[in-house]
DNA sequence: CCCTAGTGTGTGCCCGTTCACACATTCGTC
DNA sequence: GACGAATGTGTGAACGGGCACACACTAGGG
């Protein structure tokens, strides 16, 4: 505790008292006055202690005052603070310093003078209601402010779902608002998606990325591969007609999951057992079922694009007095928490959308410190699990 | 256009251009360069136009650039931003030349002179799974989002789950890195709510404060008045035996629908027909229902403190041969997605979420802006929605 | 004619941090 | 004993914008 315990050190200082020259004091040439000299004149009775019973000035602790506090200047303090060389007994004193007067950076200062804004920005270019539906959607937000924090970096949701907020995403974005960005469900052709490839800010989609934008990190999950691994199962428990109800084809899951369909079908995929409905949504589910059941009284299997979808599905059937496993098996997709709600609880494709948001986050984040990706795509595991829908 | 169109405005001078010392130029007294006048010695022709190739050199335009290309000074660009005694002609020349240049303000640089961060913190004091699980929060979230963009102001969403996260949060908010904050799902005792008030950080609840607080307004609904609703409406419907799960007593929440469901039923009320468990949650549900059935086997109505709670319950009535509505009435409470999914659809309790958000989100913003809340608390409406459950 | 009020405008300094540079000290080496 | 590297340290200038002050010009009144 050798610092200066005397409570007051007065700053905003008044126009008189900074009239007086620059501290063009006795030694100019840096002569360090080792610490260890208990350092004279610190000005510590300034005048003007009045005007202190108002409130309790709340002035935060500066560098300075570390300094002063410490004895050394700010350079070794901003040295012990952002790496450099420093000797043991300066850290230490700093250090202490810190402590004592409650020093926390200023972040509007170092971001200035860093030319950065430690925050990145979340964009859904969803409508708001689907946001809250879509419960992958909030886990990977989740995921990814959770990354962010420990980075200490802040986490801006940027939604946008009218042409209004377009222009208000755009202006921040090239506003230096944020130093990156997460994008989920970017459709094809969004003027967004173009915006980051032109100013080139660092980002990293979550699902494949859109057609032109071959530059863009993306993590996700092998929807194809899932979609196959899935449907293949209900061949081999002895399904015969099997159907898909797919759903949100202009997306690059909903297609994959498609073409994941088909592959595993191979010779034996029909046209006719693919009901095409717009959104993963329970509606969407009855709707696409009663198409099937429609067109194929016998079906056996169906594989629906996502679990609110098989929800609807579920629901269907039961109304069309089917039972589920017994007449028909059914699968979902994501392992939202409509496959446990669901009775029987449906056999689907766990979806790891808290670790999609953790790892699109750290991809942006190196990004920001310079790191080239090496492997443009990042696909996380999405192991079937089953339970009794099929 | 009268601005400069030469492309060129280089910054990052280096060290020897600078050495000239600082412009001493002719008219040190202000005597003002009437814009009208072309304004020669725009020194655009400085050295160094080399090594411009590399990257696209993204140097964003300044206050500088805007006052230069407009032939005024930094302060009338100043004035023109944010108010103050602006000819006309100055005026439109200047907002040509922001458009001009595309000059976006520097968020870092306003907020260091400023003091402030045009921040606000969402403080979800819950486990990170619970966050994900309640349809409330996400709403809550998404509608103080909203407001919070619209006056320009950040979000960061600060989760607190651990003791760890406590002490960083704590960090962050006495830190100023936030002008206020949104807390939801505060617990009596908190840490964080007592440092908010310590430090008297502008800030406002969703749902009741804790008590200590009784000083930082909150907005909600009325609890106490909704259970005594619904609850009443299942008496004038004719059920004899009424009994309640009640969840998450040591919530203000949970407390309250309690309080109005023994209002409502007066000396019917029976202690007995109250199953008491700890979270808003499915499983529970099923738990309490079944405490419910053991206990009375006769009840015929069911006030359960969430819709997740009555989708449980309706699954164990269902199980246990009872009818829905028919044998049993059913109420739920959120008007969540759980209850629209339910067969038979809840009646329930709309607790308008969004608004919610949006209401606590003004409320801070007015704090901030230096307005003392005439009124502490704010309460919407949330009415009961009848569908087919009771 | 001077004084004042109202309206515009330019300039210097400050916000708190970072960075580059200048300089000091110590140590090992030829 | 001079030299250079390695290790420390202090200082001045940004970073970009906000604010207070000084000043200029015009009108109007005494």
């Amino acid at each position: 505790m050798w610092a200066v315990t005397g409570p007051e050190k007065p700053r905003r200082t008044t126009a008189q008292d900074v009239a007086a020259p620059k501290r063009t004091s006795g030694a100019t040439a840096p002569a360090p006055p080792r610490r260890t000299a208990p350092e004279p004149a610190r000005r510590t009775a300034a005048p003007e202690p009045a005007l202190r019973a108002s409130a309790p000035r709340k002035t935060r602790a500066t560098v300075h005052d570390v300094a002063a506090a410490a004895g050394v200047s700010r350079g070794t303090v901003n040295r012990v603070l952002n790496g450099g060389y420093v000797s043991t007994d300066a850290r230490a004193a700093i250090e202490a310093a810190i402590a004592q007067v409650g020093y926390v950076p200023n972040r509007a200062a170092s971001n200035l003078a860093r030319q950065r804004s430690q925050a990145v920005g979340f964009l859904a270019l969803e409508p708001h209601s689907l946001l809250l539906e879509d419960p992958n959607i909030g886990a990977i937000m989740l995921g990814a402010n959770a990354a962010l924090s420990l980075a200490d970096h802040q986490m801006v949701s940027l939604v946008i779902d009218s042409d209004r907020d377009t222009q208000r995403v755009g202006r921040y974005l090239s506003g230096g608002f944020v130093d990156g960005a997460i994008i989920v469900s970017a459709r094809s052709h969004d003027p967004i998606t173009r915006l980051i490839a032109e100013i080139g800010l660092p980002a990293t989609f979550v699902g494949h990325p859109p057609d032109l934008a071959r530059t863009i990190p993306f993590v996700g999950i092998d929807n194809v591969g899932s979609a196959r691994a899935i449907t293949g199962r209900l061949m081999q428990t002895g399904r015969q007609r099997i159907g898909m109800i797919a759903a949100a084809l202009d997306r690059d899951s909903g297609a994959d999951r498609l073409t994941g369909f088909k592959e595993a079908l191979g010779d034996r995929f029909d046209p006719q057992l693919v009901a095409d409905v717009p959104l993963y949504d329970y509606a969407y589910g009855v709707k696409g079922m009663r198409a099937l059941l429609d067109r194929e009284p016998e079906i056996d299997g169906v594989f629906a694009a996502s679990d609110a979808v098989a929800a609807g599905a579920l629901e269907t059937l039961r109304e069309a007095g089917r039972r589920v496993p017994e007449d028909v098996g059914l699968v979902g997709f994501d392992d939202s928490s409509w496959a446990l709600r669901a009775q029987p609880q449906l056999s689907t494709v766990h979806q790891p959308a808290r670790e999609i948001g953790r790892t699109a986050a750290e991809s942006v984040l190196q990004q920001i410190g310079g790191v080239e990706p090496v492997e443009l795509s990042v696909l996380l595991d999405s192991p079937v699990v089953w339970r009794h829908s099929a």
